[in-house]
DNA sequence: GTGAGGACGGAAACCGTTTTCCTAATTTTC
DNA sequence: GAAAATTAGGAAAACGGTTTCCGTCCTCAC
């Protein structure tokens, strides 16, 4: 009795003529168990050509007995095509990376494109060690991102498949990047303040050369004065953590003129923000309301009360550029800077 | 003038006879322009056979000045090895799952392997989608990982390629898993509180059906009874959260056995039971020792004081998988469950 | 001067698919 | 009932490499 088992949809794992340890089944093997020629086993398995029903089904059954899966290194030679993409991180898989490469990953599987991780970490070298492995792999296009929002240098100039930049962007204006509108993320949260009825708002943000910290900083400032205000002293710049949070709130509030806000560059500073306001023996959001940014969950869930904060939607982003990608892979490519808009979370530390 | 542009370990980026649009040089293209057949090439690029020395250098210059870079997909055709691993993480990709993929990659990379990345996000019928393609792409081997630490299913059964499990282990015994001593960091952990000279211990951690809840748990009791001591108090079992933790520790100072310590299943829940702590009016470490477990650093560096944790060193983790992995491509499997060490790192919360 | 042997490099098979012909058989048309 | 049109499916080329097998030329020994 033939064991009839592995639908072509089905478990792989299933224990079918292919065994541990066998080669896996080619299209000979199907052809050979079906009575045809190669031929025709691709034409039926690819809906070509002209067949017989019987025919057809009668290689559909052998491919499936067999657990055919077509060798994708078979086709990609001679399609040209190979249906993956590489994913470049500039610097260290982390915190934005994840959300970026999920959107992008999610966007890309359903092109039915695979994806090969490349953690770059910071290293030119090793960038540039992964650029050549990819364009080996043939890969129909790569996604670079990384950490800073900050314009970098082109990956390479000149390459053979299309570069779309995620979250940072390249220096080259004709490239493809695919970037938040941390600007506009920054006027959202003033204007939430302004309309919960701040008027000395504060902020105290990262490091003055980081591009993040200086956009969010001015585009506050920006924003306040088209309001007819301005920021209740200089932005404080400092590191992006608790630590600067809670020293830089000491300073904010020992100053002469009370603050009944502050806006926060990260939701680390705002977590350590809200421990010193506390520590002041002020309420939160009742004498000083607090907006952080990125809306990191960890952070602003576990802060007291849960921070509102600004979402960059990076995994929005992350599908955004994949789109893009796959648009310039198809021929239509997209040049230029393209900004996602940024959303504001409201919680209780601005609730009124 | 003729551009001899393009070293071969330069910048692929730099503009050669291959520009934008261009199709990649191949093996053909560099015969013709070193006026020999492409087996020549071939044999001159992998240094086999016997070449004349300028016939190889000829070769070899040919291949630079076209930026040549081998299709490993026709590499992959005749070799039956694709150098690429599928590391598929069954829940979606996180704080631990990262680590761990940082870990592989490095060592794969090492080895010339690419990673295919596959977020399956917990859904079986993705986990299967994403096992056939990999199938289907013909890698050398696949990773697993995923969030638990519990056993599961194998992803499938009579594979033609090894698998490793990571992090996660495989219910088949005969599978091969890298998992953290979660018991032995536990012990650690009870261990050290011992040694500063803490004796009623309480345990907080999270959800009692989640595995590395029950594992910390038993081995943290195990380890104080073999010092003729419990628990103070059964373990408190909850969510992996800061408000837990505060709820928790809440609990546990009302009690009416004042305890010393407090061992906490997640470094998350140690922060919030620090908050507790301190507003309950005692001091840490002084008047309460706290331990939390998995050295997430945003967590533990940004508790006040810094937090003593355990450390499962996922990246090591991922690192030995992959070298299991390879090791097993290369003929020689591991088969069964390997567990890491976890470290304990001693900061201000414990420090006497 | 002849045969043996080594060095060099070309021709061709092969890996697993897809696709383009092309032939043979069947059906349609008058 | 013969010519034309259609259908079914096979043979072979192509994709881009690697590897095996040969043939040619040169050198050396006798």
């Amino acid at each position: 009795m033939t064991r009839s088992g592995g639908t072509l949809g089905g478990m792989p794992g299933r224990k079918t003529a292919e065994t541990a340890g066998n080669r896996p089944a080619t299209i000979s093997d199907v052809a050979r168990l079906a009575g045809v020629s190669v031929g025709t086993v691709s034409k039926a398995l690819n809906g070509r050509g002209s067949l017989r029903a019987e025919t057809r089904h009668r290689v559909l059954s052998a491919a499936e007995q067999l657990g055919f899966q077509p060798n994708k290194a078979a086709v990609a030679l001679n399609s040209g095509r190979t249906y993956t993409v590489g994913m470049i991180t500039t610097d260290t898989i982390g915190r934005f990376s994840i959300p970026l490469m999920m959107g992008a990953e999610d966007a890309l599987g359903a092109g039915e494109m695979s994806v090969f991780l490349c953690d770059a970490r910071d290293d030119p070298i090793r960038e540039q060690y992964y650029l050549r492995t990819l364009l080996s792999r043939r890969v129909d296009g790569i996604i670079v991102t990384g950490r800073r929002t900050q314009a970098r240098p082109p990956i390479g100039t000149g390459l053979p498949i299309p570069v779309v930049y995620a979250f940072i962007s390249s220096t080259d204006k004709g490239d493809c990047s695919v970037v938040p509108d941390e600007a506009g993320g920054a006027a959202k949260a003033i204007d939430h303040l302004l309309a919960v009825g701040r008027r000395r708002i504060a902020h105290i943000t990262g490091p003055e050369h980081h591009h993040s910290a200086t956009v969010r900083a001015a585009a506050a400032a920006d924003r306040l004065a088209e309001a007819g205000l301005g920021l209740a002293g200089p932005p404080l710049f400092g590191e992006w953590s608790e630590n600067w949070g809670r020293q830089a709130a000491k300073i904010v509030l020992s100053g002469d003129n009370e603050i009944d806000a502050i806006f926060c560059g990260s939701d680390q500073i705002a977590r350590g923000v809200a421990d010193a306001v506390r520590a002041s023996g002020r309420r939160i959001p009742e004498d000083v309301a607090l907006v952080g940014f990125d809306n990191w969950d960890v952070m602003a869930l576990g802060s007291q009360p849960p921070l509102t904060s600004v979402d960059m939607d990076l995994e929005k982003l992350g599908r955004t550029a994949a789109e893009l990608l796959l648009a310039a892979i198809g021929g239509r490519p997209s040049p230029g800077r393209h900004t996602n808009p940024c959303r504001l979370v409201i919680r209780g530390s601005t609730a009124s």
